[in-house]
DNA sequence: CCCGGTCGATTGCGTGGGCAATCAAAACGC
DNA sequence: GCGTTTTGATTGCCCACGCAATCGACCGGG
């Protein structure tokens, strides 16, 4: 019974390996800061991406730019950490149709509370086991595949 | 305003590259077979496995694990398989609890005609990306990863 | 036997997220 | 200045999936 295999065994160990280890290590971080601080690891990231930017404040569109969301996907998140009173909801002044998301004292306080035992859940599930040179590769790769496609059809 | 980041560089560098890189990755492919195909990147996975097994079945639960996905979702992804005529639901006559997926021969004939599809993708988005030193430092590197936790509690 | 414990699979339910349609507010064309 | 088009965000609808509860079937101790 011959199986389909166009990818050579390094190939396809390449691309399980992927697989696995994504699943996997999301699964562990997500249980994890669930467990530890009863956050999702998608709400965590929202809160980063905010306090990073100027004044703690991003439009929607951006925002789901960074977080690799869609904008309903965005619009729906933002619900529930408006409701937990961690981000504002605030309209643009200057473009009325324009929203900006923005990080309150509380989302600040809870993202520093937050923050050490995430981490420690990167760090022990991912970074830590990997060395310096293993993380630059791995950068270098990742960037690889990650970076637009060739576009030969644009 | 600092930011909050006990990662350095490098290695929020090697984490945010997962997650984008994994993220655009998938969209791409999921998108494309979709296209060429009509199929998802779930349902072909069901179909790879099954191929490659004894006699094109499985038991639900190893197919599950090896998908690395939970029971339940599982006997859904089946559902849409076994209603499109691509696999079989079968009663293990030795232990009637449990059951076999099997890959039907149009569930063989239709991977067949979609892997070139996704090989090619997955090659052009993915492996024809990178060297075979890479690939293979790649596997290395997200084995580690993916390798069981310390278990420190357990 | 047979009865409590366990096991494999399925089902109910909730959450997360995408796409397409929608709506209001700009921006454009003339 | 006023339609038309475009843009930013939201909403309706749908699908995928995990967890917990369930159900039937097996198993092991009396």
């Amino acid at each position: 019974m011959t199986t389909v295999c166009w990818l050579d065994d390094l190939e396809m160990q390449a691309w399980r390996s992927l697989l696995s280890a994504h699943s996997r290590l999301m699964a562990r971080l997500d249980a994890e800061l669930q467990a530890s601080q009863g956050m999702s690891v998608s709400d965590y990231g929202v809160l980063v991406q905010l306090s990073e930017a100027e004044e703690g404040r991003m439009r929607m569109s951006e925002l789901a730019d960074h977080l690799l969301l869609s904008p309903s996907g965005l619009t729906r998140r933002l619900d529930g950490l408006v409701g937990a009173g961690l981000v504002d909801r605030v309209r643009c002044p200057t473009d009325r149709r324009g929203a900006y998301a923005v990080l309150t004292a509380t989302g600040r306080a809870r993202l520093e509370e937050a923050a050490p035992d995430h981490v420690e859940q990167v760090r022990r599930h991912f970074v830590n086991r990997l060395s310096r040179r293993q993380l630059e590769a791995l950068v270098d790769t990742l960037n690889k595949v990650a970076s637009s496609p060739p576009c030969p059809g644009r």
